[in-house]
DNA sequence: TTGAAAGCGCTAACAA
DNA sequence: TTGTTAGCGCTTTCAA
């Protein structure tokens, strides 16, 4: 590896103009001078070292992308359908940027903290962090942040001086727009099929629960169909849900995934999708189109989302303040063929 | 962000005994001195700064992989369920081992190059890589590589001298089988499904071809199903592929991806899966169990894969030479319900 | 337009 | 057992 200081030596010139002439500060540099350099520069093949470099100039034109996970769920977060999807948005606008994205995956939050700090990330992208979460990372960390699908109180929000957007997508409504439309195809007993009741999954049950009590049906919890999702348990887990939806005419799900897997459940127990049961997933993500019958679902534009984010946090790492601290997306209720009109 | 030399300063020591006692160097320290020091980076908070120590030890802490990916392809690499699974395994174990993974994706191996070496990154875990490109990186490395799924000839590996290792699968012989498998149930008019004629999707066709040439059966060219993957074409193509399969009576598909998308495009077609058309896939990642028909395939221990790569690097990288230059898996056959017996 | 030199935070060889 | 110190390769201020 050849250093700047041997080029310089070998040029007989200063490490500063060698320096200068490889981050085109030219007004500083004579063209002459400049072009000697950069032949020698491109003869020997120089490559700076990115340690030194961020060393000197602190900053790591690293951005940091930070998954909280469950250790164990049945698959690696990276598979989640959702999850590589909007990374590919993100991880192309970084590439494309000449930044570098480095992934923070874990369930420690304090740990994550950490190491954000020792690698001297430029920028964080958070995913599903919890209210109170957010605001810790950013105590601590306070260079720009962008925050995908997070709930965040304007309380919380306001704590967050500047450099903070929160992107999401109007979960509460989307839920509610494809249950009301289960109810208007003529399904009365509508199941929610989810792993957990935080976040996302919990404002989508809110949604659900509205457009159940404005159709005037009722709920009870065992109208929650909530799967085991572990190594151990899911496959056990799925088939009760299956069982469970012989009573039902329809079920939500939390993803599309889930969505996929209960179809498949329920077609090993005999029961048809949509005939004996409609069912709903949420995401559109790759699964949904794949899938047989292919599955009616929320779509969201999640490369879009994606982007957006990385796009807004480099918008703060270059310094200017983005006009909103918070953007929630509209997603769309997309009707393929894992409903049926009961009426 | 406090130093270690403040640190040594506020404790009245050298930055020498806070380094050794932060690295665990015991022996060198006393234990009052240790607990001292331990005490006070516990209150502070105290975060090495990475670029300075990798700077410093000349050892960066970051495994590389290298994806080389295709511009135009219909979907981004990551969201490919083969690599997001096999990363997923490598995350783990990168993480686990206190070590961080670094993406570099391109299409242009010099620039990747250049990215490793300006990272001094410590490893390196390259995918599909073309025989040339595995030696030209390793000329340049010349750090721990492992290769995965790269076909390398004999000679070209002999002159990697070692820290190197290449990880595949008996993609020829699984293929075969799966072939031999279709013809054994009555399939004579067999198509094969690729994007491309390079690498293990090269190896596969072979695989197919002595299949087929030992049961009897000819070849054409017509047979190869040469799918377009850009986003402008890869719709219209499947459609096309769809078409064709009409003339046949099963395909063998590259990846369990398009044999579910080729699935889904025979059924908008009214040509049904199994009963008009048999269709295998390769991998068995998540969609091949998904589908409806579930795929029936060649599985791979993907995850497994993914760990046993990292492993070998790891081992390269304490300085332990691996025992082999060449690890050869085996895939098997996973009969499910995308082929119908046809005698 | 060019150069000298300090310093980024840490490691490690060497001295005490 | 502890401390001094010379770098690691680069950026940047300030002087020439």
């Amino acid at each position: 590896m050849v250093t700047i200081k041997e080029i310089a030596r070998h040029l007989n010139m200063s490490t500063t103009t060698v320096s200068n002439v490889i981050h085109g500060k030219t007004g500083e540099v004579s063209p002459e001078t400049q072009q000697k350099v950069r032949n020698y520069l491109e003869e020997v093949g120089y490559v700076p070292n990115i340690n030194a470099r961020n060393l000197a100039a602190n900053h790591s034109n690293i951005i940091g992308v930070v998954i909280k996970t469950r250790e164990d769920h049945y698959m690696h977060i990276l598979s989640e359908p959702f999850v590589s999807e909007i990374l590919g948005g993100i991880e192309e606008v970084v590439r494309k940027t000449g930044y570098y994205m480095m992934l923070y995956i874990s369930d420690d939050m304090a740990d994550i903290l950490d190491k954000v700090a020792a690698w001297n990330t430029d920028g964080l992208l958070l995913f599903w962090m919890l209210d109170d979460d957010a605001l810790r990372v950013y105590k601590r960390f306070r260079k720009p942040v962008v925050c995908v699908d997070t709930y965040i109180s304007e309380e919380t929000r306001s704590q967050f001086e500047n450099s903070f957007v929160n992107i999401g997508l109007e979960d509460e409504a989307g839920t509610y727009e494809a249950v009301s439309y289960l109810i208007k195809t003529g399904h009365r007993k509508i199941g929610f099929l989810s792993d957990n009741h935080e976040g996302v999954d919990l404002v989508r049950f809110k949604g659900y629960r509205r457009a159940l009590a404005d159709a005037g049906i009722g709920y009870s919890s065992k109208d929650f169909f909530e799967l085991r999702s572990t190594k151990e348990e899911i496959e056990q887990s799925m088939k009760k849900m299956a069982e469970k939806a012989k009573k039902y005419e329809a079920v939500f799900c939390c993803s599309d995934v889930y969505a996929s897997m209960l179809i498949n459940a329920c077609e090993r127990k005999g029961i048809l999708v949509p005939d004996d049961l409609s069912v709903v997933g949420f995401d559109d993500t790759f699964p949904s189109r794949l899938s047989r019958p292919s599955i009616t679902t929320i779509h969201q534009d999640i490369t879009g989302k994606g982007r957006l984010a990385i796009e807004l946090l480099f918008k703060m790492i270059r310094g200017e303040k983005p006009e909103t601290d918070q953007i929630i997306m509209k997603p769309e209720l997309l009707i393929r063929e894992s409903v049926k009109k009961r009426k």
